[in-house]
RNA sequence: GGGCCAGUAGCUCAGUUGGUUAGAGCACGCGCUUGAUAAGCGUGAGGUCGAAAGUUCAAGUCUUUCUUGGCCCA
């Protein structure tokens, strides 16, 4: 070689000739920018209406969208609930479904009355929700306004497709009416009664409180205890009572039995000396639990009692005391007529309660059903009588003998005298054992300050089991799927479970129980006439029509308005929530009733699953959904739960500004919801790295397919290519089904998987010489195009779900549009067939033969590069050793050195190689350095180089393609480089 | 305190009816390439499967207890 020619040689730069990848597709996301604009122009062309269109008289996949509460910025939670929704309709739509989505808002409730109140004091209102109830129902209807319309852009950004021009919201009127109907359904059949139950009260303000309204303070109680005279029962009880420690003597007269733990050990003790301050005689017989003895004694003065031997609470099954006020109040002809002629002289049963514990007081617990929460469901349970004792006011009611009219609070919140006097009666009664004062935390209202009371209240009820709703409800959860099927069993023993549905709220902002009850009779008035008519104005004016009209104009001509009471209670929000079966469900005519899927977090297992089964099998006879699912809540990084200083700090739109939602959608997709989820910024980090494997997967077959090229036929591709088309449709089978599933987890990784092993590890690389350097029309060049072409088919549609702005972004370049396009997108498209003809398990079979060679012949050429012996691969030419014939005869048919991308391969039938797997048996390989010269195009080591004298540097192949292709290029000193260049730009790679 | 559920490499997840040496991708270390280059390829190291006991020839897998965490209740 002379110095003249390689001056000569170097001049050309056959780099020029090589058709690298080349695209608009950009490596690098900046998802964060690009996105809005996506958004931008999905809105511009309606991109909703588009798809249905598109799907028009095809059959419907209808996930029903539970309402999100319009009350706050989106978090999380609906980040991720959102993104599951929509990743679901995405890939039923493209799997040939219409797949609606119609978002809604969760209006109505306690959270925004609470913010309009707190708006209205902070603005200096005299007005308030009593004085003008239909004033600040506008102010709450406004607040929700507000929320909706800003989550609804927050959702929207996330990427969630659906009819946001268009969504429900609870506090539609024609929602109001067919809620306030819903309810009417239940009056109707029978199923709605009122009935009566504790809740929270606060006396200043003269309201029920939610445990969300109340703080609880340390506070100072009087406390007593007290004997219950054993009226029935064993022998060995007989003369003895039983002792009750409680801190709030006034809630006595409610008293109505006693409760005890079954599995705990109780013992009788005998005085025989007391304290001289002591209540108790020698002589008296006191049951008491044996581990709260001795602090019983203290308390009661007892010096010396023997003890009888410890046994369990079980012995006080069926055990009835006497009330220790019984046969003190004497009953006069008044108190027969009001009811109240038994005075005190009824029993008090000793009833087993899981709640009894020996933490404190004696080891039996004061029950008084219209007192506590407890208390009720031990009474309700066994048929105990919950009578109520203390009115609104505070005081109790004229019914209570001995105490009528007594405060028991001030309407200032300060305490009455009703502890004292209570405790008096008991005294005199010679019942009391010990008093003594205590402090101890006690709920206070959150807003005055005041210690609330547990009192008991009408409110409305749904019944369980008039109509068989608990049965039938557990026989439409039999028929439902579940994913995960653990749901099942966790609905199916909530509704066996569960209490009566009380469905009534005195509350302001929401939906009136829309109903009269009879003053004379008490009955609820049932006329279906005045239902219609009430749901007709409901419709047309909304729900606050109940607080506009006076009661005549609903009931008409056929009733007098003084002989009835109009209630004025709001229906719980749950209600309204499952009633969007009626009012979205059925109105929406692009919907239908049952849906296909309802899909919350598991919370909604309580909540929305629960309401819309028990409002759709009272009112239909069955569940409004075939198949539920439920994903778990978002922890951080440590799995513990996100608090809310945490979950404040990074919001979904924050991250959307930093990451971008493909990202957050990423992670959703990968993140298995059936249990709960861990989410933090490293997380998040992980998963920017898949994304990028697949935005450069993207990048690749767009720089490949930039090109016109004639597809080739199916005969004309090779093993391989037939092999990575085997690969696509066993995916896309993995695809379908994990779709089937609700795997998104599983989706993913099968799509990743593909990218990252058979495409980029073994198919792009192999693939390189041929797309870089084959002749342009070649027939092995255009097989492959050919391929690459399918595999970005598939992969656009697989991620278009998941990745839906990338997909958007790659589907655009795939077909040379831009953002001023309004009619092209990935997601109006369906998911390609893979035909039959693609499956070859002989082939894979084959296939991963070969690849465990190709193992051990990287295996072997790393040994060497660790050497420093090669670098590159191309520098090497191995020798390979296979013993087994069959195999020999596969390596024979592929070139083995094409797939390990070395410039040549011998194989060997007999010998030992230097380098072994222990995986792969039978196999060794020798590594030697290729021979001959590299060739300046194609970069492998080939004997052949110099061949065209033409182009000395190339080898044989490189030599004709650029012969044939560039005709002006030769190795010619007048000829510049740079006109070369320029001379063919634009018609290579467009 | 009760009901339901979960705990497999640093991270995200696989692990079929109990059956060889528990897998993948990402991250990490090392090397190659510099013609996918804020890329690509190869290769290596990482796990007493939350803990303990039990059943079994054999346990990540079945049983019990404990522990940590979550949801819903009380």
């Amino acid at each position: 070689m002379t110095d003249n020619e390689n001056t000569q040689e170097e001049k050309i730069n056959y780099g020029q000739t090589i058709r690298l990848p080349k695209t608009d597709f950009p490596r690098r996301a900046g998802l964060a920018q690009k996105e809005p604009q996506m958004l931008a122009r999905w809105r511009k062309m309606d991109i909703y209406e588009k798809q249905r269109a598109a799907a028009k008289g095809r059959e419907k996949f209808i996930l029903h969208y539970g309402p999100p509460f319009a009350n706050g910025h989106i978090h999380m939670g609906h980040l991720l609930s959102h993104t599951l929704k929509d990743i679901v309709c995405r890939t039923r739509q493209m799997e040939g479904f219409d797949a609606p989505l119609v978002p809604g808002y969760d209006c109505h409730g306690l959270p925004i009355e609470w913010k309009v109140e707190e708006e209205y004091r902070s603005k200096g209102r005299n007005d308030t929700k009593d004085t003008d109830p239909v004033g600040f129902r506008k102010a709450c209807r406004a607040y929700a306004a507000q929320w909706s319309d800003i989550q609804t852009e927050e959702l929207q950004r996330i990427g969630i497709v659906g009819d946001w021009k268009n969504p429900y919201s609870t506090m539609h009127k024609k929602s109001e009416a067919r809620i306030a109907s819903e309810i009417h359904k239940f009056l109707m059949n029978g199923s709605l009664y009122r009935g009566s139950k504790p809740v929270m009260w606060s006396i200043p303000e003269q309201t029920a409180l939610a445990e969300a309204e109340v703080e609880y303070k340390d506070v100072v109680s009087d406390t007593v205890t007290v004997k219950f005279p054993i009226s029935k029962g064993p022998a060995e009880f007989e003369g003895a009572s039983v002792v009750i420690w409680t801190t709030t003597p006034w809630t006595l007269p409610g008293n109505r039995a006693i409760g005890y733990g079954d599995d705990m050990d109780y013992v009788m003790i005998a005085v025989s000396e007391v304290e001289d301050d002591s209540q108790l005689k020698p002589g008296d017989r006191i049951l008491v639990s044996q581990v709260l003895l001795p602090a019983f004694k203290t308390a009661a003065g007892i010096k010396k009692a023997t003890e009888s031997t410890p046994f369990k609470g079980s012995a006080f099954h069926k055990v009835i005391c006497r009330h220790p006020l019984a046969g003190v109040a004497k009953a006069t002809e008044s108190d027969i007529a009001a009811g109240r002629g038994r005075g005190y002289d009824f029993d008090v049963p000793l009833l087993a309660g899981d709640f009894v514990t020996a933490d404190a007081g004696t080891g039996f617990v004061h029950i008084a059903p219209g007192h506590g929460e407890d208390d009720y469901a031990l009474g309700v349970k066994y048929g105990v009588e919950v009578p109520q004792t203390v009115g609104g006011d505070g005081k109790y009611f004229a019914s209570v003998p001995l105490f009528a009219g007594l405060e028991v609070y001030l309407p200032n919140g300060k305490k009455g005298p009703a502890n004292k006097l209570v405790t008096q009666a008991i005294a005199d009664a010679g019942h009391l054992v010990a008093k003594a004062q205590i402090t101890h935390s006690y709920p206070h209202s959150w807003r005055s300050k005041a210690p609330v009371i547990f009192r008991n209240t009408p409110q409305w009820f749904i019944s369980m089991d008039t109509n068989d709703l608990r049965k039938k409800a557990v026989a439409e959860i039999a028929k439902t799927r579940f994913v995960p099927e653990r749901g099942r069993n966790r609905i199916g023993s909530m509704i066996e479970g569960r209490g009566d549905w009380c469905v009534s709220r005195q509350r302001a902002w929401g939906v009136p129980i829309a109903i009269f009850v009879d003053k004379k009779s008490g009955e609820a008035l049932k006329d279906d006439a005045v239902n219609r008519h009430i749901y007709e104005v409901f419709e047309k004016e909304g729900s606050d029509a109940w607080f506009d009209h006076p009661p005549q104009f609903f009931l008409g001509d056929k009733y007098k308005a003084e002989d009835f009471e109009q209630v004025r209670d709001i229906i719980d929000v749950w209600f309204e929530s499952g009633s969007t079966q009626g009012f979205v469900l059925e109105d929406r005519p692009e919907l239908g009733r049952p849906a296909d899927l309802y899909l919350e977090g598991s919370d909604q297992h309580r909540g929305w699953f629960q309401s819309s089964l028990l409002v759709g099998v009272g009112s239909r006879g069955n569940a409004p959904y075939k198949s539920i699912l439920t994903h778990g809540f978002i922890l951080d990084e440590k799995g513990y739960k996100m608090s809310k200083s945490a979950g404040n700090g990074v919001t979904p739109v924050q991250l959307m500004e930093n990451y971008g939602a493909d990202i957050l959608r990423l992670w959703v997709a990968s993140s298995g919801y059936t249990d709960d989820i861990k989410f933090g910024e490293n997380i998040l980090k992980g998963h920017v790295e898949t994304y990028r494997r697949l935005r450069s997967t993207f990048c690749y077959l767009l720089g490949s397919l930039g090109e016109e090229f004639e597809k080739a036929a199916d005969d004309d591709l090779s093993d391989l290519d037939k092999w990575i088309l085997h690969k696509l449709r066993e995916t896309d089978g993995l695809v379908k089904a994990a779709i089937a599933d609700f795997d998104f987890v599983r989706m993913m990784a099968a799509v990743h998987n593909l990218c990252a092993r058979e495409l980029s590890a073994i198919y792009f690389d192999v693939c390189k010489d041929t797309l870089y350097c084959d002749a342009k029309d070649s027939v092995k060049r255009r097989a492959v195009l050919t391929v690459l072409d399918r595999v970005f088919a598939f992969l656009v549609h697989w991620l278009a779900p998941v990745l839906c702005y990338t997909a958007e972004e790659a589907w655009l370049a795939y077909k040379g549009l831009g953002m001023d396009d309004e009619k092209e997108s990935i997601h109006l498209s369906a998911y390609p067939e893979a035909p039959d003809a693609w499956h070859n398990p002989a082939l894979d079979e084959k296939w991963q033969e070969i690849l465990a060679v190709r193992a051990v012949v990287t295996g072997a050429l790393e040994v060497k590069r660790g050497e420093k012996v090669i670098g590159s691969a191309l520098e090497a030419a191995p020798k390979v050793y296979v013993a087994d014939t069959a195999l020999a005869q596969i390596l024979k048919g592929v070139d083995l050195a094409d797939i390990c991308i070395t410039s040549g391969m011998k194989t060997e039938s007999a010998g030992q190689g230097d380098f072994s797997l222990p995986d792969v048996a039978g196999i060794s390989v020798t590594v030697e350095k290729a021979s001959g010269e590299k060739c300046a195009r194609c970069w492998k080591y080939t004997e052949d180089v110099g061949a065209d004298k033409h182009h000395p540097a190339l080898c044989a192949r490189c030599a004709g393609v650029v012969s044939k292709e560039h005709p002006d290029l030769k190795a010619a000193p007048e000829q510049s480089l740079m006109e070369t260049a320029e001379s063919f730009s634009g018609k290579m790679f467009f």
